[in-house]
DNA sequence: GGTCATAATTGACCGCAGTCATTATTGAAC
DNA sequence: GTTCAATAATGACTGCGGTCAATTATGACC
């Protein structure tokens, strides 16, 4: 039973300086149940394998309710994948604090977050999933936090980065963030299907990192510059 | 009507030089009905709120006989990226009669399949989407021509570039098509979701392409070399 | 305690994706 | 033309995700 949903941060903030009202605190334990119930189930028999129902049972409400806090089945990985990011978040405190070089915080972050799907492959396969799964549709209004964080957190590491000397000072740091994540996403998401070695998928994040802070252009002739339009633009994307 | 699936491609292959028995024209007959009629109802009413049995009936057949073709209803978008695909190929034909320079070769790939996304960005939206569903799960046979083609694509023109020498010659390729792969597509459905202009769409694309080439260093410190261990290692990957 | 508006719970119900046992078609062999 | 095994078509049926109208719990106010 390695790594059920983390017991302290749920999947909501932990904010909680105020006391609860009593309905308050009842949701948040049915959340809690519901929540706990689906996991365990989705470990012991898979995700398309468990029937909301079985849910419902295990959690000890009727079947509505569980669509009362998760409106889909799949929002339920999503919560998971949430959770996932508050521990992250709990685990390595603020960015500001962080030691080491650019590259060094950044395999530290990869690193928390690989162990976590190493240990939960099935798990973390569908959550990866799923936090695609907002780009699908745009009426979906889910705010998606976990990618939300994970970009701002790689954002300030490059942006640190910048003021260190460890990063080009002209970087659009809102795009290169994007890219590191999607490549660690998608490699992620790649090494879960083939389930290779966990030491592959180390390897192949660092030889990837290698790119990112080298370039593919060969050292001298710096970059083959044919862009027809250069139009220099604020990054649309996940920063407010 | 812009843009109905490909009429001369399908999404078989077009090696057709044996002439084919009734049987087998018959089956491709009936599976380009089915084809077709999903995507003119798609494009009328939206992926959900089509459903098969409507599909059937357009096509002229029963219900069983879509799944007998499609095993699921998402494998009709599975179908429609592949059929893009085969139009970028026909279009552009072999990569080694491809001119200009590396950046130049990569944006016309690029160009090509985001005019086609900018004209049908819902089912852009979901044959993007669905080009990511084999990753979720390992049973998944599907082997995804789509995504493989286009890596494969991507990975010789980066070869054509390290002749040429405007692509670093210790580049690992196979990696860095990964990547540029993955930045592209994550882009695209950023930007489906999005809804920006074609421009906007362009000018990221652009400016990714620019950190890839560049890198995210500053010149003259090449890289931060941190890595604990580095285990060369032939990549994993999608080439055979 | 009693009243009442608001919020939470619930399970009967619905629609559709996907299955499968049955039936129809095909074409090779004679 | 007839036979027959292999292949394809079919739609009745099933199971489950998701909805919603009805019911019950809550707590603010008197």
């Amino acid at each position: 039973m390695a790594h059920p949903p983390s017991r302290k941060s749920d999947t909501g903030h932990d904010t909680t300086s105020p006391p609860l009202s009593r309905r308050e605190r009842k949701k948040r334990e049915v959340r809690r149940n519901i929540f706990q119930a689906a996991f365990e189930l989705f470990r012991e028999q898979g995700f398309d394998e468990t029937t909301i129902e079985e849910i419902a049972e295990r959690a000890d409400v009727g079947k509505g309710t569980v669509f009362n806090y998760f409106p889909r089945k799949t929002s339920l990985l999503a919560a998971l994948a949430d959770d996932w990011m508050s521990l992250l978040a709990e685990e390595m405190g603020p960015v500001e604090t962080w030691r080491g070089t650019t590259r060094q915080k950044l395999e530290r972050v990869f690193r928390f977050l690989t162990d976590l799907s190493v240990e939960n492959p099935d798990l973390a396969r569908l959550a990866l999933f799923e936090s695609l799964r907002h780009m699908q549709s745009p009426t979906s209004i889910r705010d998606e936090r976990g990618i939300r964080e994970f970009l701002a957190m790689t954002r300030s590491v490059l942006h640190q980065g910048q003021q260190r000397g460890e990063v080009r000072e002209n970087l659009e740091t809102e795009y290169a963030a994007n890219m590191i994540e999607s490549a660690f996403h998608r490699t992620l998401m790649q090494w879960l299907r083939e389930q290779g070695s966990a030491e592959d998928l180390h390897a192949e994040i660092s030889a990837k990192l290698d790119i990112i802070f080298q370039g593919v252009a060969p050292r001298e002739a710096a970059a083959d510059r044919s862009r027809a339009h250069r139009r220099r633009k604020a990054p649309r994307g996940t920063a407010k």
